[in-house]
DNA sequence: ATTGTATATGGACGTACGTTCAGTTTATGA
DNA sequence: TCATAAACTGAACGTACGTCCATATACAAT
């Protein structure tokens, strides 16, 4: 479940031949073991029980270290809720790239992807909703703790306009607009369900529900099960 | 916006009738302004700096006061974790008290008040958020850190079978329970956008956006406006 | 070999934490 | 009025925290 680094830890293999080479790890996979050490903490014990010591014994490296990479252990909270928001818009774009070009398709995408595996587990929710409940007290963090930024959202409300207008509607824009907002809301919404229940959270069932939402605003585009040809 | 303990804090008014009377509170009233400043505290700091110093600052107590009536600072903070629990639950059934009686207005009673100001604003969703952070590594607050539970669920999901079946839905019962977990989802994903753009949010599209969803769902008892009479 | 540079260590420092408890204050009932 | 019980205080304790830094180590260039 947990991203590591690769296995070119020891000083060996192609990093032998590019210069100067440290003791173990080059300073940028150190940083990328703190950070992961992080994270791996909230999601274990939480983020007000999560400490230097605590980061670093997971890291396997000393006490020192995370002062000689990061200014504090502010930042490297902070560089750690920015490699959680990196790899979720990773994996999101990974994904998107398959899907198929019509309006639909991108949403059914974008649903199945935030409800997949991949992006929702047990890890990456446990570690956005630590951020988020810190979120208010720590203006560096607020600014990685939203998923469904601007870009994604253009994205679908896009994808919805022309559903919209294509299927006659008096007020496309608004229409989309509001559909665009109550789909963002509809995957949060399924995120905390995750969170709070995840023994009894089912993927399909929670595609299904948004999908028989979008298939009653869009009938000539979606069904319950997903997007129409 | 916040709860304060009543008036009769000195030693007068009603409690001088009744038996021996504490220095200046009763045990209740201490363990009730231990618990709101804990809540305070939670909502200024954040979860992590809130501290015992914090909170017996915030309630002008002496340190040693939360000893005397919590078993340690974990059992405070599942205490105050219930309170808020309680507090959201029953100014959501003093809101249900005066809906309509037919399915259409006790589900548009419960979505108007879980958008309302006394329920959902900057410091209720910052307490909820901030123990959902925690939930994960603490047992004891996670029962305290689901709105929507069964009761409620129960109530929504009755009022939707009523709908369903009265519009001829094929498979009423499903198609209830699916709308009851959606329009659930919607309301969490409008507090999360309300944590995360607090500045930015509107209760009133927020509204719409839910009732624009029932609407294409339920035609006859929903438009964008709310139940239809 | 020597030097320079970057990686790495872990002890030490001051602070703040949660907790404890011996003792004080206050308001009664006897 | 005095003993009693409950509310209340804050100094003190041990621990854990974030941070700092003098030092050690490994490697590449000289």
């Amino acid at each position: 479940m947990q991203i590591r680094a690769n296995n070119d830890l020891k000083t060996n293999g192609k990093l032998e031949r590019e210069g100067r080479q440290p003791r173990r790890y080059s300073s940028e996979q150190s940083r990328r073991l703190l950070i992961e050490a992080t994270l791996e903490s909230i999601v274990d014990v939480g983020f007000s029980s999560t400490s230097i010591s605590e980061i670093v014994t997971r890291a396997n490296l000393s006490r020192g270290m995370v002062h000689l990479y990061f200014q504090n252990k502010g930042s490297l909270l902070v560089a750690a809720a920015k490699h959680a928001a990196e790899a979720y818009y990773r994996n999101l774009s990974e994904q998107l790239e398959l899907a198929g070009s019509r309006p639909q398709e991108i949403i059914e995408t974008v649903v199945l992807s935030d409800l997949g595996e991949i992006i929702l587990n047990e890890r990456t929710v446990k570690i956005w909703f630590a951020f988020r409940g810190e979120a208010h007290a720590n203006k560096a963090i607020t600014q990685f703790s939203d998923t469904r930024d601007d870009q994604l959202r253009d994205m679908i409300f896009d994808a919805f306009v022309e559903l919209a207008t294509e299927q006659g509607e008096p007020e496309p824009a608004r229409f989309a607009r509001d559909t665009t907002h109550g789909t963002l809301a509809l995957l949060e919404g399924m995120w905390t369900d995750f969170l709070l229940h995840s023994d009894s959270f089912n993927r399909t069932s929670a595609a299904r529900i948004i999908f028989r939402f979008l298939s009653a605003l869009y009938p000539r585009y979606f069904n319950p099960s997903g997007a129409l040809s």
